[in-house]
RNA sequence: GGAGGCAUCGCAUAGUGGCCAAUUGCACAAGAUUGCUAAUCUUGAACCGUUUACGGUUUCGAGGGUUCGAAUCCCUCUGCCUCCGCCA
């Protein structure tokens, strides 16, 4: 959410991040009607209940003074609030509207931001690492998988449906590996592990600014719970309405969760092997800073350099881009993909996703910091992928394969696996 | 699943229809003052409107209702606690 001043005073420039991130900027406009009336009707009721609360005031000083209460005070009483009710209800109404719509409103991307219609417009940034050199054809992840019997996906499907999988054996422990070698990383560096809540409120999904954009990409329970698509909702929410302290900050915390996701938009595509599943497990990271941009941008980079120095400790060669406005999510101010080579297809593909926010989020979460001069702030959220099991997975499977059909397990993953390659 | 209880501005507390635009203690922060690692005093949310100041509105888990007037009474919801039952 944005700061309705904000909106109010750089009309122009919201309106033309929203056509920047192929989003409808007709809102602004209706946003910026209903706000002019809602203060206009505001302004009404405030002096309605001005009028009454001084009224039973008086009213008050009747009664403390031992005396009964004037009949005619208490009928304009009653007059008044019989006015008032006459128009609450459409300023409750519009309330409601100034809300729904305030929620619609998307972050304004950073100015480093390129501005693009859709993937076509990121950029690559850096490109790192070296591809390996096969002298055989490198089989796709699955089908290697599938022959060594770490992954099922036949009867995944009988059982769970499309883009369902069974990972078995060492497949099992390799991701477990992974995910425990990405989380010990991150421990390193000063970040609280946590597990986190999967199912979670229609108030978190909003809140980290999922809702109401992704709300077809959710899954939803029979009693109204929502199932998360990272561990980002959870731990970005962890303190939805609380204040802390600037001493506090930054905040870095991180999960390990399950992820679910419908891809709805996604019919018919990379449905051969893992890489596009409706569940997944993912290493996620969460960083809390103080309310300045400068700040947020170092962690932003920092962030990423994570990831890349996951992917580096697994000797895979990847790429950063910047991504570019019609790429991105609404509530994002920047945000950076890290893409891994997939030696089978002859391409880097996503695996990693690194965004900063501002206060996008804090705000629609209500989470504040007193700042040290004594003023109450919001904080300021990131958030990044560590590691994303099945894609992962996949690509170091891809890149350690063997002319024999077997997988080497990169050096660092060794000591978790207990084995040095995969047969 | 059954019965009962509780929910107050960071934490802990007082408050059972008008003297509550909410008590007291602690914590935190800002300012002032004295000075020596601390004490004392003052202040502390959001929003709207005229705007150096001020006025008004909202805020006692959430949403409704009763009333001239609700933290206080009624209804619904949510969360927590205790006991019983069931299960691991």
């Amino acid at each position: 959410m944005l700061d309705i001043q904000y909106i109010r005073e750089n009309a122009d420039v919201v309106k033309t991040a929203c056509v920047n991130k192929n989003l409808d900027d007709k809102i602004i406009d209706k946003l910026i009607k209903v706000d002019e009336k809602r203060r206009d009707l505001l302004v009404k009721v405030e002096k309605f209940r001005a009028e009454s609360n001084s009224n039973a005031k008086k009213i008050k000083e009747q009664v403390h003074g031992g005396g009964r209460p004037d009949a005619d005070l208490v009928a304009h009483g009653k007059k008044v609030k019989t006015q008032l009710k006459e128009i609450e209800p459409t300023f409750k109404d519009l309330e409601e509207q100034y809300l729904d719509l305030m929620l619609q409103v998307p972050n304004v991307p950073a100015d480093d931001t390129p501005v693009g219609p859709d993937e076509s417009g990121n950029e690559i940034i850096r490109t790192i690492g070296d591809k390996p050199n096969f002298d055989f054809n490198p089989l796709p992840h699955h089908e290697l998988m599938e022959k060594l019997d770490i992954l099922d996906t036949k009867r995944a499907v009988r059982i769970a449906g499309f883009r369902a999988y069974y990972l078995k054996g060492d497949g099992f422990l390799l991701e477990q590996a992974l995910l425990r070698y990405a989380m010990d990383l991150l421990v390193q560096e000063g970040f609280t592990p946590m597990t986190v809540p999967v199912m979670v409120n229609k108030e978190a999904m909003v809140g980290t600014g999922y809702f109401p954009w992704g709300a077809e990409d959710h899954y939803k329970t029979q009693d109204g719970q929502i199932l998360t698509g990272t561990a980002e909702v959870s731990l970005t929410a962890y303190y939805m309405g609380e204040t802390l302290a600037e001493k506090d900050l930054p905040i870095q915390i991180a999960g390990v969760s399950p992820c679910f996701r419908r891809e709805i938009g996604a019919h018919g595509k990379d449905t051969a092997g893992i890489v596009r599943v409706h569940q997944f497990n993912k290493v996620e990271q969460v960083v809390y800073t103080v309310a300045d941009e400068e700040e947020t941008r170092k962690w932003h980079d920092k962030m990423a350099g994570l990831s890349e120095q996951l992917l580096t400790d697994l000797g895979l060669s990847y790429q950063v881009l910047a991504m570019c406005t019609g790429d991105m999510g609404a509530g994002q101010r920047k945000k950076y993909d890290i893409e891994t080579w997939f030696p089978s297809q002859e391409k880097y593909r996503e695996t990693h996703s690194a965004s900063y926010f501002n206060d996008f989020q804090s705000r629609r979460l209500n989470i504040r910091y007193q700042a040290k001069d004594g003023s109450l702030k919001h904080v300021y959220t990131l958030n990044n992928t560590m590691a994303a099991s099945p894609r992962m997975l996949a690509a170091i499977i891809e890149n350690y394969q063997t002319a024999e059909g077997t997988i080497r397990v990169p050096e660092v993953l060794q000591p978790y696996m207990g084995k040095e390659e995969i047969k």
